[in-house]
DNA sequence: CGGCCATGTGAAGGGAGCGTGAACTGAGGG
DNA sequence: CCCTCAGTTCACGCTCCCTTCACATGGCCG
């Protein structure tokens, strides 16, 4: 899992003892900036900003995270008592809040609703193997969380091939499938195809797309186990 | 206003006082039909059911409203520290919750949010996507606090993208989604009005909207891990 | 081991797709 | 009537990548 942005930096004892207990990993950011830099490849998986110390600077900060480009999501806040009446104000920058003080599983039962939550209103069409994950919506493509840059062709082929684990295709099969029924084009094309997909799913996943002599390719496990 | 719906019946005298003091009007239901029974014409407003005397006729509400042609919402369970793992096997029947012993201003600033939050699905005058802000009331349109001059086509296009962020459009799609269906033209008319909504979005956030090649175009990015 | 066939690999061309500048059309206004 | 502006269309050129070919590699058979 993606850590969780915490502000401040360093964070109140109170909620590193909290997200520790319930397993989420996390790492603190004390400016919009640091939140920046710190940034995994895949994003945060959300925030928890400590508005109780420093609401200013908290708020600033939950502002600057949801004008970005990819708006952070979702981000809790913890407020003193006398905080909520500001809250008010403020509605659209956060999804959830937390009064303090709360307790442990207060704030490990509000995390998780709001991971189901903000997970069930974006529900892509997704096509899943294992490590590898296709989004049919924005043609997009994963491996193992790391994004695949696809061309078309790429991508369409390894689509095919996802949404039929373990069955092999030849060639000609392959090209009237993918490319379409009135292809007239060397079969050879199919296997340049497969090259490139098993150069860019990386050493360590190439092996998802296996020949079969004389035949042609599978995608995923051959159904002997069933 | 219409009134939220309380269970039990009678409701909690913590719950009442403080609905009394922020002003909501309710009604108590003890059971699933008096709550059909009572239901006002226009619907209620919204539940809050108490969970911490009963939690298994709490639940078995929260499960029937949840099932209705017309799911009750927004819907605000009270629970007690020690119930609160037990949320997790629930999360699909509630939209927020509230640990009892409570303040009243907590209470009253969930139920703020919650209506805030859901009353952005039935009453979208406005559309944002990180920094950009969409007013559909008055047709106007600012990328980073700084407004945009758009024109009609400009502007329906970038109502429809930014409505459908991480979704992938061909021009044809496009074309008969924005333009009409009836529309007869050329698919190339859409570039240039892609073109020119990137130029005026500067070069900062002209990369807002990506071209997918041999496909269409999509605005803002998808989100992974879902 | 050696011949043969199937597949992997590297490289090059050519064409499709798209960005770009500009012209054209029609509506609206002074 | 001329000017402006929005929408559309066109021509040009560039980039990318699909396709093809030549060669290398490797398995299967005698």
């Amino acid at each position: 899992m993606e850590p969780l942005l915490l502000y401040p930096d360093p964070p109140p004892p109170v909620l590193v003892q909290a997200l520790d207990l319930a397993g989420y990993p996390w790492k603190a950011a004390g400016t919009a900036e640091a939140a920046t830099r710190l940034e995994p490849d895949e994003g945060w998986a959300g925030a928890v900003v400590s508005a109780d110390v420093d609401p200013e600077g908290a708020f600033a900060l939950c502002r600057t995270l949801r004008k970005r480009d990819l708006p952070l999501e979702p981000l809790l806040v913890l407020v003193a008592g006398h905080q909520l009446a500001d809250l008010e104000l403020r509605e659209d920058m956060f999804d959830d809040f937390c009064v303090s003080p709360f307790q442990d599983r207060e704030l490990e039962a509000r995390l998780k609703h709001l991971f189901w939550r903000t997970g069930q209103g974006t529900r892509p069409e997704l096509v899943e193997y294992g490590p590898l994950i296709l989004n049919l919506e924005t043609y997009q493509a994963a491996i193992a969380g790391r994004p695949l840059d696809l061309t078309y062709m790429e991508y369409e082929l390894l689509k095919f091939l996802a949404t039929h684990p373990g069955k092999v295709f030849t060639r000609e099969i392959l090209l009237s499938r993918v490319w379409g029924y009135e292809y007239y084009g060397g079969a050879r094309t199919v296997d340049v195809h497969i090259r490139r997909l098993r150069a860019k799913l990386g050493t360590e996943h190439e092996h998802l797309i296996s020949t079969v002599r004389s035949v042609g390719y599978r995608f995923g496990q051959s159904r002997w186990g069933l």
